[in-house]
Formats: structure tokens, sequence, C-alpha cells
DNA sequence: GAAGGTTATGTTATAACATAACAGATAAGG
DNA sequence: CCTTATCTGTTATGTTATAACATAACCTTC
């Protein structure tokens, strides 16, 4: 079993937890963030979807199946650089508070981390005082350099 | 003087402290970001603009000067949502590290505050670690319902 | 103050990203 | 089954952003 296939699995035990529906659709998306390494536009994955499963599929097919991903915590959609990527910590199942993205503009990878522990309460704070209802897991997207392109 | 003459003052210094040049198109841009509470797209400051400056302007002309106002940290970019602010703190000079912006997206008003001590640190010392090297003030938008708003 | 580099703007066109709206199909619960 | 929800297909269009090239303004330095 590969490492997709053990993602994609997990992946499908989390849907059924939420009662939500894996569809094949949703799956063969699905499939295609996991196939990439790095972020992807909804266009190239329109592409790859089209070359693979389906050679007239349109736009909405794509971002439907892309924005039930995100909202599932399967993937993440990064607005600064309009890519989506699958969830790093699928097969973890630590609950995060927010998850911080190191974006390389030299060579387009991401790095995933979780928002560490006194940021999540400071922001908590924050958000406590003001009055402020958070209804999204907040993302932070860093642009820079990562350590390999720094060279 | 005004509130926003004052604030174009300030800005005007700042770049020339910077040897940036706060050219009269740039000026026109930044008075209509700062003639409005909230955050605005760009097509909606374009048709501004044309009411009131150039009643043939091109997209271009906004998204040259707005890319010119966000490098000089006079105004923000919000990705999530695609629209543009004046930055709330430019007669203020500190420095900051880094900007939370809560986002209602019942009424769409922003608030803006500088982002905290120890999330600041702890981001750094993340950086520090896998040796990303920042290019751009980080910005966390977050999503969700303001205080008035949950009455 | 003319020459030549650099930066800013005007202008046309188009690329890239995203969704509305409605019809038809498929799944899930009674 | 039959109904209701949800999902998908399809057409069209809306929205956001930039490429590319021409022209103008500005700024040195000779």
């Amino acid at each position: 079993m590969s490492r997709i296939d053990r993602i994609l699995a997990s992946a499908e035990q989390h849907c059924r937890e939420q009662g939500a529906r894996m569809t094949p659709r949703r799956r063969q998306v699905m499939n295609l963030l996991l196939a990439q390494a790095g972020p992807q536009s909804a266009y190239q994955l329109l592409d790859q979807f089209k070359d693979r499963y389906q050679s007239n599929a349109q736009p909405p097919t794509i971002y439907r199946a892309l924005d039930f991903l995100v909202q599932q915590g399967l993937a993440h959609r990064l607005s600064s650089t309009n890519q989506y990527l699958a969830c790093d910590h699928i097969t973890c199942r630590h609950g995060h508070k927010g998850t911080v993205f190191l974006l390389c503009d030299e060579c387009g990878g991401v790095q995933e981390t979780p928002l560490a522990g006194a940021a999540v309460s400071e922001l908590e704070q924050t958000l406590d005082t003001l009055g402020f209802e958070i209804q999204q897991e907040p993302l932070l997207e860093v642009h820079g350099r990562c350590a390999n392109c720094a060279l």
C-alpha cells in the first residue's frame, strides 16, 4: 500500500466519521493533490484531471472538490498564491488551532508547521478581548526563501 | 488639516526617507484608500478613480499604485478577500513584525492589530530553525464575526 | 542643456482565477 | 420504491490580475 493510498484511506475514514461523502470525484482530486510535492493552482489540477480522469471536465468540478476537501481539513488553500495542497497532517490526528506555511518564492516549495503554543493563546486572548468569533482555522502564509534556495 | 491630509503628509515623508517617489497617481490611490473605512477591491478603487480623477483609467494604473503602496508598507493587501486597505499605523512609527487582521464575514469590516510579542518570537525561532529567510511582513487574516455583528 | 539611463504611466489585449444558474444523476433514509 | 438531499454536468459569465510595448517624466553628468 503506497503512501498515497494510506493517506487516502485515512481521509476516507475521516469523512465517514464526519458523515461526509468522499465521492469518486473528490477522491480523484485528492489523489492529484497528494501526487505532487508542492502546491498547485486549480487550473493546473483541472489540466491533470482532464488528462487522467475526464477529458472534458470543467472548472466547477475542480472547485467543488477543492472546497469540500478544504472544508474537511484535508487540503489547504493558500490565498496569497491561489494554490491548493494536501494537508500535511492528515494521518496524525492532532487538531491544530492554526497553521503556518513557509512559502519559498524561489522554488515554489512549502513547509507546513502548526502554529505554536504561545502564539495561539495570544491570538485567542486578542479575539476574546475584542469579542471576535473565529470561524475558520487561521492560516499564516509567510513568504521568503527556503534554506535550500538561500545557499 | 484633515485626518486624511495628515496621513498623506506622513506617508509622503515616509517615502522621502525611503527614496521612493510618491507621485500624483499614487497619492490619488492612497487618498481613495484613506477615504473608506473598510477594505476595497482593486476594481472598486478603479471605479472611484475613474469617477474622481481620470475617466479612462485602466486596471494597471490601480494595480501599480497599489503594489507601490503595499511595498512601502502604506497599505495592505488582504489576499483572502482580494482587497486592499490603508495601513492603520502609518502615523505611529513602530515597525511591526507582523499584523493580524480580524475580518468580519458579516459586515465586511476589519480590525487591525499588531502581531503580539510571544507569537513573533516563536515565529522567528521557527524561521531560524528551518533556515527560512522571510521577505515580507507576515499578515494573518482571521475570518469570523465581529463583536458588533455577533449581538 | 543635451544625451542617455532609469523609473513611471498610458494603452491594448489577454491571462488567470472563480462562480452563478439550471438540468440531470445518484445516494440515503423512510 | 419514493422522496429528499446532495452531488455532478454543463453553459456561460463574472472577477481579478498581468504581459507587453509605447510614451512620458525624471535625474544625473558631462
